[in-house]
DNA sequence: ACTTCTTACGTCATTCGTAAACATC
DNA sequence: GATGTTTACGAATGACGTAAGAAGT
C-alpha cells in the first residue's frame, strides 16, 4: 500500500531507463515483459505518476521519471557498490592479511612456510605481521578490527573466540641465571620455585597466563609474580637472577643472553600458541589461510 | 542466488545497527522478532559473513557490519528522499504550478479568479504564468518540463496531450486599419479575404492555426500569409493596411490601436481556449488546477 | 527464572511465466 | 500484419506469524 519500495522495482525501472524497451529490459533482467510491465506499473502507482510514455512504439521517461532517475541512479549504484565491497571483505581473499603474535615464538616454526604456502595460492592477498606486544590485551587487537588473526598461546578460554590450528607445541623451562642456584638442576619441577620472583604479564587474558606462570605451586604455596611488559626486560631480570622465568625451551634460540640457561620444567605439561580468530569475523580470507597452515601441518 | 539484495532487508539491517536490539528493531518494522532474525540471516548469507555478534544479551555490529553500514546507510537515505521527492512531486499539491498561454487573451475573462480560488484552496502551492510567445511552439514548453499547464486556442490534436476545461469561448473578428475597404461592412466572410495578406504564426500546431487563420478560402483560393511573431507586430501591420487580422472579439479591448476597428467575421465559428497539459503528467497539482477551474467556471 | 534471540512449521500474499488481448505503426 | 505493451490467470516461491526451543544473565 504505502512507500515499501523493492529494489526490484528500482532495477526495473533503472533497466528500463537505460534500454527505453520492455522487451530488452526484461531479457536483461532475467523477466518476461509482462513482469517488467506490472512491475513498473507498481512503482507508477507507489510514486503516484506515470515514469514512462508508452506507445508500443516508443518508450520515454515523462520528467517525473527523469527526474526519479537523476535522484535514485546515484543512490542505487552507491548501495550496490557498497554491498559488494561488504561482500568482498566477507568472501574475497584479497588485500592485506593481519596477524598478530607476541614474539615470533608464537609463531612456531612452520609460520613462515604456512605464509609462503598461503601468497602462493592468493596471490592478490598478503600476510602483514604485527607484534603485539604486552601493553594491551591481544584479543583486543581482533576486537577492535585492528587484527584478522593472532598466534596466540593456550589455553584459552573466551566465548567469541575460535581457536584454530596448533603453530607449535614445546616443551616448559625455567629460564635462570647460570649463578642461580637451581640453575645447576637436570630439572626442576614448580615446587622449587617458591620463593623466587617470577614474571608475569597482567593484560593477557588470565587462563592463558595462570598456566604459563603458575600463581602456586602444586602444593598451594603462592609463587610471586612481577609485571614486566618486553622481552629484553624479561631476559633482563633472568639474567640478574632477579626473576626465575618459566618459558618454552626456543626462547632460548631466540633470545639468548650469556647469563642465562634453560632447565627443563619436569611437572608443566607442553606448552602450545595456536592460530585464532573472533567467531564473528571468520572471513574467507582468515578461512583460506587457517587451510593453508593445516595443510602445511599436517 | 547472489546479490538480489533487497530493501526489506536493508531496512531490517538499519533499523537493527539503530536499535541493537532484535524486539525493538521488529517493533519498529512492525514484524516480529522471528521474522527479523531470520531476514537478517539471510541478508548475511547474501554478505558472507556475519554482520552482528548476538548472544540473547547483547547484539553488537560486527568490523564487517560497520562497514556495510556505513557504506548502505548514506545510500539508502538518499534513495528514500528521492523516492520521496517524486512522490510530492506526482502528488504533492505545492511549489510553483507553472501555467503559460500566448498573451492574456487565451486566459479567458475567469482566469485570475480561477488563479485565486486556486491558491484558496492550496496555500502552500502558488500559480506562476508566463507568455510563451511564439517563437517555438507552446507544447514544446510542456514537452521540456518548463511549463505545468498551457491555456491554448483550440482546436489542438496531439494525441500526447490532455484537453482540459474551456477557458474562453468568443465571437471571430477581423481587425483591419479605419482606412481598409472592409473597415466599412457590417461583418464580412472569409471569401472577402482573398487577395489581402493575414498573420501567421508557424510555431504553432497547424491544425490550431489553419483553424485560426484559414489557409484558403471556402471556394479554395489560398489567402496569403505572412510570418509574425509579436501582438505589437501583428496590430501594428494591421493598422498600416498590411494585412488583415482575424482575431477574436477581445483583442481589441486589450490590443487597442486609434487607427485598428474590428469587423465581425460571419463563417468562422467561436474560437475557443483550454487549460491544456501532458497526458502523461498530469499531476496532483494539475488535477487540483483544473478542478479549480472547473468550480469556478461551472 | 527471566529475557532475548533462533528454529520449525503452516498459512497466505506476491511474484512469476504463459497466453491471449490490445495498440500502434 | 508485424512489432511491442498490457491484461488475465494459475502455479510456485517465499514472506509472514505462532509457538516451541536454546542461550545467556
Amino acid at each position: 500500500m504505502w512507500s515499501t519500495v523493492e529494489l526490484r522495482e528500482i532495477r526495473v525501472f533503472l533497466t528500463l531507463a537505460e534500454e527505453l524497451h520492455f522487451g530488452r529490459s526484461a531479457e536483461r533482467l532475467g523477466l518476461t515483459t509482462s513482469r517488467v510491465s506490472q512491475t513498473l506499473r507498481a512503482l507508477e502507482t507507489r510514486v503516484g505518476g506515470e515514469l514512462f510514455v508508452r506507445t508500443s512504439r516508443r518508450v520515454r521517461l515523462t520528467p517525473l521519471g527523469e527526474r526519479l532517475l537523476d535522484g535514485i541512479r546515484p543512490a542505487y549504484e552507491r548501495m550496490e557498490t557498497a554491498f559488494a565491497a561488504a561482500r568482498e571483505q566477507a568472501t574475497g581473499v584479497a588485500g592485506p592479511l593481519r596477524i598478530g603474535t607476541y614474539t615470533h615464538l608464537n609463531y612456531g616454526p612452520r609460520f613462515l612456510e604456512i605464509v609462503k604456502a598461503f601468497e602462493r595460492s592468493h596471490p592478490s592477498c598478503h600476510v602483514v605481521t604485527t607484534d603485539t606486544g604486552l601493553h594491551r590485551n591481544p584479543l583486543d587487537w581482533l576486537r577492535d578490527d585492528e587484527l584478522d588473526l593472532l598466534a596466540m598461546r593456550l589455553p584459552l578460554d573466551e566465548p567469541d573466540v575460535t581457536i584454530g590450528p596448533i603453530l607449535s607445541r614445546e616443551e616448559r623451562i625455567l629460564a635462570v641465571a647460570r649463578s642461580h642456584p637451581l640453575a645447576g638442576r637436570r630439572s626442576v619441577c614448580l615446587e622449587d620455585l617458591a620463593g623466587y620472583t617470577l614474571p608475569y604479564a597482567s593484560t593477557l587474558p588470565a587462563a592463558t597466563m595462570d598456566a604459563f606462570v603458575p600463581a602456586r605451586t602444586p602444593s598451594g604455596r603462592p609463587l610471586r609474580r612481577v609485571e614486566h611488559r618486553t622481552v629484553a626486560d624479561a631476559i633482563v631480570r633472568a639474567a640478574t637472577g632477579e626473576t626465575v622465568h618459566p618459558t618454552v625451551r626456543s626462547f632460548l634460540e631466540h633470545f639468548r643472553h650469556p647469563d642465562v640457561i634453560g632447565v627443563p620444567i619436569r611437572d608443566l605439561p607442553a606448552s602450545e600458541t595456536a592460530l585464532v580468530w573472533l567467531s564473528a569475523n571468520r572471513s574467507a580470507k582468515i578461512r583460506a589461510f587457517v587451510h593453508s597452515a593445516e595443510v602445511v601441518l599436517a
